[in-house]
RNA sequence: GCCCCCAUCGUCUAGAGGCCUAGGACACCGCCCUUUCAAGGCGGCGACACGGGUUCAAAUCCCGUUGGGGGUACCA
């Protein structure tokens, strides 16, 4: 049994998007799966398209999800460079070979002769029209590389579709080499493939088209059919239209979620379960290593499917909540310095108090990114600033007493600990002044945390501290007066 | 136009001829828990596109229709 070999090949124009990673990530699992070897190559021929930023956010990106690359830029390996901008006279050498043996052939035509000749001859059928094909005399100037297509038809067995037949009267001659000498995609990808030692192709099935040429190639280049790579096109992914996924109608860009509090395990969790499932089980949240151990692509949906946004951040909440509290708080830093709560370099003080609030928030978050809102209040110190519209909605004359009753009751807690904490707020205004807990709570809350909305109230104080949580009361109380005056 | 692919709840899916009165998850709606918000628990709504076959039996196999999608570049 020969060792599986996949690759994962984007053309570096842009940021990575959800579509490129999913395939990426389906191709590394059949090679993961089987202890194979997952080769990472840049698809870079087109030099008006390719950019160097792309292509350093496109390795980060990746090893930000965990996708590791067995060969490939960076890490090197024996079919090296893996960067098709650096390989064209591997290409050109492939391309002088098929014309020697009458696989390839020179084309003077442009694109507009093509379709003039076509619409002259009323002729409404796309592709080449085989000018060039027999041509004996050399026409002027610089010319592309054409395939010569051959008769009949290419079937292969596809690993998720089955077997598709397409006759080659509906695959016109394919230019594979610029009038400038570059490569093509179809060219640089089917030779990279060969030398590469490709095992299985997976790939979107936009691509379904490409394979009887690209097979076709293989023959051409002397490659046994036996030998030809195992191809599967996966399903596209679309938007919240049902159109393909693009800036209109969905965030395609791994990057912007990864800035947005998602977790890479939670990424490649949602993006595998477009289009598979863990066999066996109704269980839908898994980690990576419980996915590439049950991977088999022979299973994957034919189907496009939708990318749900929603459901991507109901997984990303299922795995915040997986995480250990050590593990959450290292993510929540970073979140927590961007957003100004943290300073760049906390204080041990402030680690600790972060991982004494982790439990408090863990159940509370579906992205990092809220976490500064739920925390600000612990981090603050003199900055502290109650939310305008929630003291508006709730810091009224009516609740000077009840901050009073709160003041002077947790002056007297010790020790100073959640439990007695709520003891004595109860006490004091439940059942002294006849409060319902929701009134006597949420001034409570909104003088301490600054919101409305919060981590567990007791808890809160507790981590907080008395004099700063006194303080707070006190100051509450202070700009109730200021806008109430009294009688 | 031509070629190719696809078709189960709103969405992602389970389903490999009887286990299907079609299962799960997200979303939505109730209820419970509850100091807010979550989390959690319980329940509800909700689908085999249509028409023909094949078979004792079809969501599952075949054909057609319809509807989606992809391809048809000196892009990848």
């Amino acid at each position: 049994m020969t060792e599986v070999r996949t690759r994962f090949a984007p053309a570096p124009s842009g940021d990575l998007h959800v579509g490129n990673v999913r395939t990426g990530l389906f191709s590394w699992a059949v090679a993961r799966r089987s202890r194979g070897k997952f080769v990472y190559r840049i698809e870079d021929t087109d030099a008006s398209r390719a950019t160097d930023e792309a292509f350093h956010a496109a390795v980060d990106v990746l090893r930000w999800l965990g996708l590791d690359w067995d060969e490939g830029p960076v890490v090197g390996g024996p079919a090296a460079p893996y960067r098709q901008s650096e390989r064209f006279e591997v290409y050109a050498g492939v391309v002088a070979q098929l014309q020697e043996g009458g696989h390839a052939y020179p084309c003077w035509c442009t694109p507009e002769d093509v379709q003039r000749r076509k619409a002259a001859k009323g002729d409404k059928t796309p592709g080449y029209d085989g000018f060039c094909r027999d041509r004996a005399e050399p026409g002027e100037g610089p010319a592309t590389m054409r395939f010569r297509m051959p008769d009949g038809s290419t079937t292969w067995d596809d690993l998720v579709r089955g077997p598709i037949t397409i006759e080659h009267k509906d695959v016109p001659d394919f230019t594979i080499q610029r009038s400038n000498g570059h490569p093509l995609y179809m060219l640089a990808a089917t030779v990279d493939d060969v030398l590469m030692g490709m095992t299985h192709i997976v790939r979107g099935e936009d691509l379904i088209a490409a394979t009887p040429r690209q097979m076709a190639m293989y023959a051409a280049m002397g490659v046994p059919r036996e030998a030809f790579p195992m191809f599967g096109h996966l399903p596209l992914i679309v938007g919240e239209d049902g159109k393909p996924l693009s800036k209109r109608n969905g965030e395609v860009s791994i990057a912007w979620y990864r800035r947005n509090g998602f977790l890479p395990e939670a990424m490649l969790n949602y993006l595998a379960l477009l289009g598979w499932s863990l066999p066996g089980t109704d269980r839908e949240v898994f980690t990576v290593a419980e996915m590439v151990a049950a991977f088999d692509v022979t299973r994957v949906s034919k189907n496009p499917a939708r990318f749900d946004v929603k459901k991507l951040e109901a997984i990303n909440g299922e795995h915040i909540r997986l995480l250990s509290e050590g593990d959450l708080a290292a993510r929540i830093v970073p979140v927590l310095q961007d957003a100004g709560v943290l300073p760049d370099e906390p204080s041990e003080a402030q680690h600790e108090l972060l991982r004494s609030a982790i439990p408090l928030v863990q159940t509370r978050l579906a992205r990092l990114t809220e976490a500064p809102d739920l925390l600000r209040f612990l981090f603050a110190g003199e900055a502290f600033e109650v939310d305008p519209a929630a003291a508006a909605k709730t810091l009224l004359g009516e609740v000077l007493g009840p901050l009073d009753a709160a003041r002077t009751a947790l002056a007297e807690v010790e020790p100073w600990a959640t439990e007695g904490i709520e003891a004595a707020l109860r006490a004091a205004l439940v059942e002294r002044l006849g409060l319902k807990p929701k009134h006597a709570f949420g001034p409570l809350r909104v003088a301490v945390t600054g919101r409305t909305i919060s981590p567990p109230l007791f808890e809160s104080m507790e981590l907080l501290g008395r004099s700063v949580t006194l303080a707070r009361l006190d100051r509450a109380r202070d700009d109730i007066r200021g806008v109430v005056p009294e009688e």
